[in-house]
DNA sequence: TGTTGACTTGGAGTTAACTCCAAGGTGTAT
DNA sequence: ATACACCTTGGAGTTAACTCCAAGTCAACA
């Protein structure tokens, strides 16, 4: 698979794959004879993981971290485990952290609601 | 109340709160008869209110707007309520992809776990 | 009255994560 | 064989949101 299609297939830009391999957020990707890209399944399983993690706010240094322990062999599993497990928590934070502005921002909503509502300011 | 104060109480930097007063994140701050900041219990409610969206990754560029427009006055009571309605759209769109995350995180801490268990790597 | 510590301002610097660019090589349809 | 779109690299530039700094003011205490 070409550089582009993996792009098409993910709604990224080749920048931000070339950018994703050189820092390491991703292993290598193997080139043709002529030098361009080729991207095997094996490859596009670590992008669609590393877009996942991405867009859960899991920091880049994070995901080089474990690619990093994924080359080092099986003496990691646990610390890559660990890893994994460390980004679950600072997600969970997050969710939490989004819930209660979610509950906030429905509140004020509605306060706008009633005040539109009924033509009357009460607060602020 | 001091800006030391109102740092203490909420964990931020003066530095922090000074920058939300200075690019309109918050309405302006009074100030005491020697020039430094006297947040009144009002201030404190836009400082709670932007540090709790900005903890749900609400752009800053959307509070100043919010700011903008309650200065305004009644008349901008629909826009800033569409504002809200915005930043509730962009928060639960990240709710959703950080609990799809989630859910591969555990799958995947999961496969881990039982690896470690058994001694038995089945799979990337 | 002098020193200490907290405050003020405008402006510059930092960080993470891209994003863009120049100079050049590749590949395929005419 | 020659456009033309696409690819390569190393390196520089951008953006959002702080974060830090210098130079100066102010308040309280020895």
């Amino acid at each position: 698979m070409t550089i582009k299609e993996v792009c098409e297939k993910y709604d990224i830009t080749p920048d931000t794959l070339r950018y994703y391999e050189r820092v390491g957020v991703i292993p290598e990707v193997g080139r043709t004879a002529g030098g361009n890209r080729n991207y095997t399944d094996e490859d596009i399983s670590w992008v669609e993981n590393a877009i996942c993690m991405r867009s859960a706010g899991v920091p880049v240094e994070m995901l080089i971290e474990y690619v990093k322990l994924y080359r080092e062999g099986d003496s990691t599993i646990e610390a890559r485990k660990n890893l994994l497990i460390e980004a679950r928590v600072g997600i969970q934070e997050k969710l939490n952290q989004y819930q209660e502005t979610m509950d906030k921002l429905n509140y004020k909503i509605s306060r706008y609601e009633e005040a539109m509502k009924t033509g009357v300011l009460t607060w602020e």
